[in-house]
DNA sequence: TAGATAAAG
DNA sequence: TTTTCTTTATCTA
């Protein structure tokens, strides 16, 4: 873990002259972020951690630590010489007055990082997470629009890569100047409604925005300039600086006598080719020279979550079972609250090598039936989580011989290919047609015009949104859906994931209660096992005229970008002296930008901001489902526009698999047709 | 196509 | 050279 940092990026890519790349990242480890609240034992350790951190003018030299070691460590605490992950017995050496905070637990840290995320998602659905404290922001369209509005005067917010003190007028970069203050007000969005201070880069690439939103550091912003692109690359120290050359990269170049970025850059496309393949061998070239077009993806819900720990020596299978059953039990409760149902099962392990002893993870996985599946979901943890240690020994045991000695450092459990309920019931679109008012069961919608996207991936990621969102839906009547016969609650239509709701018309099967489609005969659906029913409930579903009706226009989802920020940045003024020397601390930030966030708040994470709900959402009952779904929906409400630069690589193999899950459904529906 | 792993941040 | 995650690409069976 590091510091909350949390960088976006924009960039304008209709013109090559005027490239736009920002690039932010929020050192702001100032203190303020407390990873581990959810701790009891941190209770009194918190009260002093923040009267001495928080509450006193100085702020004390302090830490976060995990394990044995500092993962990172605030701007006073490196001027005494603490370095992120130094042992913390060195660094106690070093500073013995230094304060420290447990940061194993990750809960608060992952929502606030989901929180920013979401705040970014509102001014555009083009955020992509990097890590937990990272966000890349295409904010061409933004830029766009404002240039449309054809303001008289350009300028720059923040500094500007400079190297030279030439003289630069912003009017020559007008998109870079306009970005620069999109950023401002993200920072200042982020900073007023979560309390969170970072930096950004401007930039016309990820690559480049990323590079140079830590020029100034800490809570700054930087815009570069494509005439300073080149300059900024050969600045880097290694080619290790790259983002994109991890260590095994670095080290393969080096074996080919390749050090800095310069040698990178002139290396023969060729000898690239040859060690690394062509593809990859192109993109390092590109990195090298700071052409990057891999497009802003969004990210939209987790994939996986997992849980880990790490310890020195585990020899025994006591231990293992043990330590498999705790990490299970998070897992389990987050998987629980997330609310969709992982299909698929990972365990890995380190083992303990004198000569490869901190990489070279085992893994091993397989299939979670689906009746454990929806335990997982909706049964108790300890249901679950029982016969997971058990699949979870079977994968062990095909990785360490039962007899044979072993020596571990590290285990990891983790629940992949997750499917949204939605999913399980009908789909995406048929989730959302929950919340839409506009059901009546009369109207016939055409089954391509809800998402049959199956997998429980993030709607509008990889795979196609709905062709066309109807927007006949009036969004500014949010009254509707409050009215008499509109409202309900959720689980009142849903309860868990059997009920089909009420605007879907059909008969009703007397064993069960449920209402299905009128071309199903109950009494084979009942005949089937539970997964089957679901499966089926959710293609009825797709192609019943509930699924059909409106989402929201993305402008009701979008709708805070009129919500300036009240704070406006105290800006450096243009004077190309002060750009380039070292920053000044006081003139690290706006002082009103470095409040202190404190975690002992509730953590308001999801609870309906309504501000990016559809009208026709109610936000009471929005706020009741669980958090992964709602991020789902968020996800859905706000991709209205097919805006995504999805790379044709990527998509393709995503299609594929969504579309074979649809077969899949409609293959079986086909038993259920009458005729 | 699923599973395993490397690589990245 | 160690932490706790999460994503993506690539290779293999």
């Amino acid at each position: 873990m590091r510091g909350q940092r949390c960088s976006r990026f924009a960039s304008a890519h209709r013109k090559c002259s005027d490239r736009c790349l920002q690039h932010t990242c929020c050192d702001s480890i100032n203190g303020t972020v407390k990873m581990d609240s959810s701790e009891e034992e941190l209770d009194a350790d918190d009260e002093q951690w923040r009267s001495r951190f928080v509450d006193s003018e100085e702020p004390a030299t302090s830490g976060i630590q995990q394990k044995y070691i500092i993962v990172t460590c605030n701007y006073v605490a490196r001027e005494r010489g603490v370095t992120k992950l130094m042992s913390v017995t060195d660094a106690k050496e070093k500073c013995p007055e230094l304060v420290l905070a447990r940061g194993e637990d990750l809960t608060l840290y992952r929502e606030v990082s989901h929180q920013v995320t979401e705040l970014l998602s509102s001014f555009s659905p083009l955020v992509e997470r990097l890590g937990f404290d990272e966000n890349f922001m295409d904010v061409t369209e933004m830029v766009e629009k404002r240039m449309a509005e054809t303001p008289e005067e350009f300028s720059f917010s923040g500094h500007v890569y400079n190297p030279s003190n030439a003289q630069i007028r912003a009017s020559d970069h007008p998109r870079l100047a306009l970005g620069s203050h999109i950023a401002a007000e993200l920072r200042g969005a982020i900073h007023s409604k979560l309390g969170l201070t970072g930096c950004a880069g401007i930039a016309s690439n990820k690559l480049l925005a990323k590079l140079v939103s830590g020029t100034f550091k800490p809570n700054q912003q930087t815009v570069l300039l494509q005439e300073h692109v080149g300059h900024i690359m050969e600045s880097l120290s290694g080619v290790r600086k790259v983002p994109g050359v991890g260590h095994q990269t670095a080290k393969r170049l080096l074996q080919l006598g390749v050090v800095s970025v310069k040698e990178l850059q002139l290396l023969p496309l060729s000898d690239l080719v040859k060690e690394f393949g062509g593809a990859v061998g192109q993109r390092l070239k590109k990195l090298s020279l700071g052409d990057d077009d891999s497009p802003v993806t969004p990210s939209g819900a987790p994939q996986s979550l997992s849980d880990e720990d790490s310890f020195k020596k585990m020899t025994s299978t006591d231990e293992v079972v043990l330590k498999i059953q705790q990490l299970l039990s998070s897992l389990v409760e987050r998987m629980q609250k997330d609310g969709r149902q992982p299909q698929t099962f990972r365990l890995t392990i380190r083992r303990y090598t004198p000569t490869n002893k901190w990489f070279s993870r085992e893994s091993r996985q397989c299939p979670i039936p689906g009746h454990l599946g929806q335990k997982i979901c909706s049964g108790s943890a300890e249901d679950a989580v029982v016969p997971l240690v058990s699949l979870a020994m079977k994968l062990f045991h095909k990785m360490v011989d039962g007899g044979a000695s072993f020596h571990l450092t590290l285990i990891n459990v983790c629940f992949s290919n997750l499917q949204s309920r939605a999913a399980a019931i009908g789909g995406k679109g048929a989730i959302t047609a929950f919340f839409s008012q506009n059901r009546s069961p009369g109207k016939r919608g055409t089954q391509d015009s809800s998402s049959p996207s199956v997998d429980g991936r993030c709607p509008g990621r990889r795979v196609g949104r709905p062709a066309a969102v109807p927007q006949g839906r009036s969004s500014g009547s949010e009254g509707e859906f409050h009215g008499s016969e509109g409202k309900q609650s959720f689980f009142d239509a849903l309860p868990e994931t059997t009920d089909v709701p009420r605007g879907a018309q059909g008969c009703s099967s007397s064993a069960t209660g449920r209402t299905l489609p009128a071309n199903v005969d109950p009494e084979v659906f009942e005949a089937l096992p539970e997964e089957i029913q679901m499966e089926l409930l959710g293609s009825a579903f797709l192609n019943s005229p509930s699924s059909t009706s409106s989402c929201s226009s993305a402008a009701g989802a979008l709708r805070v970008s009129s919500d300036k920020p009240s704070k406006t940045f105290t800006e450096k003024s243009l004077d190309a002296e002060k750009f380039w020397k070292e920053p000044d601390p006081a003139d690290q930030a706006d002082p009103s930008l470095t409040g202190s966030r404190t975690f002992s708040e509730e953590p308001a994470f999801s609870p309906s901001p309504d501000y990016e709900l559809p009208g026709n959402v109610d936000p009471v009952v929005f706020s009741q489902l669980p958090a992964g779904i709602q991020r789902e929906l968020r996800s859905e409400w706000k991709q209205q526009k097919p805006v995504l630069k999805v790379p044709s690589s990527k998509r393709s193999s995503r299609d594929t698999k969504a579309v074979g899950g649809a077969r899949q459904l409609n293959n079986l529906l086909k038993y259920f047709k009458p005729s």
